[in-house]
DNA sequence: CGGCGTATTCAAAGCGCTTTCAACCGGTCG
DNA sequence: CGACCGGTTGAAAGCGCTTTGAATACGCCG
C-alpha cells in the first residue's frame, strides 16, 4: 500500500493524507479520523527511504562498531544499546550499527555523514584524546559522548563520575582499617579508567597512605585479567588487604583467585567492584555478596538516547550538554575491617 | 556534494556519473577514471536514501533488538554481531537494529518489511516452535534463522550441532566412566536447548546409562544460575562426578560452586562447558583450563551475513539453505577419569 | 452585496538517485 | 552510398514521500 493508492482509496490527494498521518494541524478532524481508519485498515506504512529523502531526516542514529577490537564488544556494550533502544523505539527511530574495522573508524563516521544515513552519533569509550571528537565536530555531524575525553569539553557528553565512586570507594577501604590496597583497572589509554585511577590515588593521599605502584594494574575487563592480576597482587608481600576493581567480570576471576590462594573474600581480603548494572552479573547473587559501585549503563542508554533527539531536533546546543552521573557505592559483604596482622 | 554538482563539474550527465560509479559497463574507461577521480577530490558520496528510494534496495538488513528480555542481551549476541558486521562492512549493508518490547515483536518485524528499512532480516534464537518464521514467510521479507525451531525447516537457516556436541561430549564424560553426570541447560524453550538435552540424552541411553532428573536443570545462561544449580547438584547424594554444562557464563559460576563445596575441578569432578569462542571468556585461561565444545559464533555471523546477501540478490532459494555446522570437542584440564568410591 | 479572513483541500514541485529509452558517432557491410 | 551496429552518452521519467503555493468554500463585517 501506497500514499497514492491510499489517497486514491479515500478520494483524497496525497497531500492531505500526508498530512492528517502526520499530525499537521490544517486537516479537518472527521478527515483526519477516516484517514487515520483507513490507514491502520490496510496496515499502510509510509516507505522509510521516501520519508528520508523527502524530509532530510534519516530517522537513525549510528554506532561505529569495531569489529577486531574488542574494546566494545563486551556486555556492557549490548547493555547500553538495550537502554539506548528502550528511547529510540518511542520514536521509532533505528539504531544503525556500521561495522568497521579499527582504524578505519574515522572513514566510517565520514561515510555514515556524508551519505546521511544517520542524523547523530554515539561516540561510546573515548580515548583520553580522541580523535573521532574533533572529526564529528568538523563534519557537522550531532554526537553525543558516552564517558568523556581529557580535555577541552566543549561538546555534549553523558558520564559517571569514576573519579569520584573510585574515591568513595577507596576512601571507605581506608575507613575500614586497610592499608594496602590494589586497584585492578580498566585501559588507562580510556578516560574513565584514567579518572578511577585518579580518584584512587587521591583517596590514598588524603589519608596519608602512599601508593604502591605494584599494586596498580591495568588491562582488558576480562574474567582472565582480573584472575591474573589478582594472583599476581596476592603473590607481593605484604599481601593486599583489599582491591578496587574496575568491572563484575574481572570481579570473577579476582575472586577465583582469591579462593585459590585459600583466601577468604570479606574476611581475609575485601573487595569492591564497579557495576554497570548488567542482568547476569549480579552481585547480590554472589557469595558473599559483592560491595560495588554501581551506575547502570543502561539508564545511561536512555538518557544518551534522549540527549540525542533534543541535540538533533535544535533544542539543546551540544556544548550545553554535559552531565555528570553520581555512583552509588554499595556496602555487601565483600568488605570488612583490614586483617590485623 | 551531489550527483548533479559533480555532473556538472565534469560536464557530464548525472547518467553517465551514476554508471560510472556503480560499475557499469557502457561507460568509456577513461571517462570512468575522471569520474572516480573526481568523486575522490570532492569525497562524494551517494545520499542513502535516495539511492534506496530509486533501487528499492534498503542497504540495510535488520536485528528486533528486544528490551526487556535478556535472552539476546549477552555475550554471545555481541560476538554474532561483530561477526555479522565483518561480512557486512565489505558491502558498505548497515544493520539496523530495532528496538521492540517483547512480545511487540511481531509487529516490529512487520514494520521492517512494510516500511522496507531494511533487505533482509536475522532471526536469532528461535523457540522450538516460533511464530516469527511464519510472520517472516507471510510478509515475504528474507531471513536466516540463526539456530532451528523444531520443525519443518522449509527456510533459511544455519545452526551448529548441538545434538552432536552434548552426545560426544557425554560420551567422552562415559568413558571416562562417570556415571553421575549433571546438565545444566539454557532454557529449553529455545531449540537449542533441547537439542542439548537430547544429544545428553541418547548419549546415556546409548550406554545404557538411566538419566537423574535431578541431575537436568536449566535456566538463564548466566554466572549466577551456573552456581545455584550446581551448589544445587553437588548436594545430591550420590554427587555428581561430571558435569555438562551449556555456556561459559554458566562455568564461571558452576566453578565457584565446586570450590566452596572444596572439590577440585578435573579431579573430584569433571566439567565441559559449551564455548562460543568469546574473547573475554578464554577456557585455555582458567585454572584449570576447560575442556569445550567449540563453536565460534562470531564465525556464525559472518557465514549469516553472507547468506542473507545471497538471499537478497536471489542467488538462492531460501529452502536451500541449510548448514549444520559441526562441533569440536576439546578435551583440557577439566576433565579426568571418574573418581572411583 | 463586495471584500476579506479562515478553514480545508489540492496540484505540483521537489528530495537525489537509478534506469529506461533515445540519440549520436564513427565504422562496417552489402 | 545507405543501412546497420557497437560503443557511448544524455534527457527524462520515475522511486514514494513532504511541502510550497494556490485554489476553493464559507462565514462575517461594514
Amino acid at each position: 500500500m501506497r500514499l497514492k493508492e491510499l489517497a486514491s482509496h479515500l478520494g483524497l490527494s496525497q497531500t492531505t493524507v500526508s498530512r492528517a498521518l502526520n499530525g499537521y494541524p490544517e486537516v479537518n478532524a472527521e478527515t483526519r479520523q477516516r484517514v487515520l481508519d483507513a490507514a491502520r485498515r490496510y496496515d499502510y506504512r509510509p516507505n522509510a527511504s521516501a520519508r528520508r529523502l523527502a524530509t532530510g531526516r534519516a530517522g537513525a542514529i549510528g554506532i561505529v562498531l569495531p569489529t577486531d577490537r574488542n574494546m566494545l564488544l563486551d556486555p556492557h556494550y549490548v547493555e547500553f544499546q538495550a537502554g539506548l533502544g528502550e528511547r529510540l523505539m518511542k520514536d521509532e527511530i533505528d539504531i544503525v550499527l556500521s561495522p568497521s574495522r579499527s582504524g578505519d573508524e574515522m572513514a566510517t563516521y565520514r561515510r555514515m555523514a556524508v551519505s546521511s544515513r544517520v542524523d547523530a552519533v554515539i561516540l561510546s569509550s573515548p580515548a583520553v584524546d580522541d580523535p573521532r571528537v574533533a572529526l564529528l565536530t568538523e563534519l557537522g555531524l550531532p554526537f553525543v559522548v558516552h564517558g568523556r575525553t581529557g580535555s577541552p569539553l566543549d561538546y555534549a557528553w553523558l558520564d559517571i563520575d569514576n573519579e569520584g565512586a573510585f574515591r568513595h570507594a577507596a576512601k571507605h577501604l581506608l575507613d575500614l582499617g586497610h592499608r594496602r590496597i590494589g586497584l585492578i583497572n580498566g585501559e588507562t589509554r580510556h578516560n574513565f579508567a584514567l579518572d578511577r585511577d585518579r580518584g584512587f590515588r587521591a583517596a590514598l593521599a588524603a589519608h596519608g597512605v602512599e601508593v604502591d605502584e605494584r599494586l596498580v594494574a591495568e588491562g582488558v575487563m576480562s574474567d582472565e585479567t582480573g584472575y591474573r592480576i589478582t594472583a599476581r597482587f596476592l603473590a607481593e608481600r605484604p599481601r593486599p588487604t583489599a582491591l578496587l576493581v574496575s568491572s563484575m567480570m574481572m570481579s570473577l576471576g579476582a575472586l577465583r583467585a582469591i579462593r585459590a590462594a585459600g583466601l577468604e573474600l570479606g574476611r581475609d581480603i575485601s573487595m569492591i567492584a564497579h557495576d554497570d548494572v548488567i542482568p547476569f552479573l549480579n552481585p547480590d547473587a554472589m557469595v558473599p555478596t559483592l560491595s560495588t559501585t554501581r551506575s547502570s549503563i543502561r539508564a545511561a542508554g536512555t538518557r544518551v538516547a534522549e540527549l540525542l533527539m533534543e541535540l538533533v531536533a535544535g533544542d539543546r546546543a551540544p556544548a550545553s550538554i554535559h552531565e555528570l552521573w553520581p555512583v552509588d557505592l554499595v556496602i555487601r559483604a565483600s568488605t570488612g575491617p583490614a586483617p590485623r596482622n
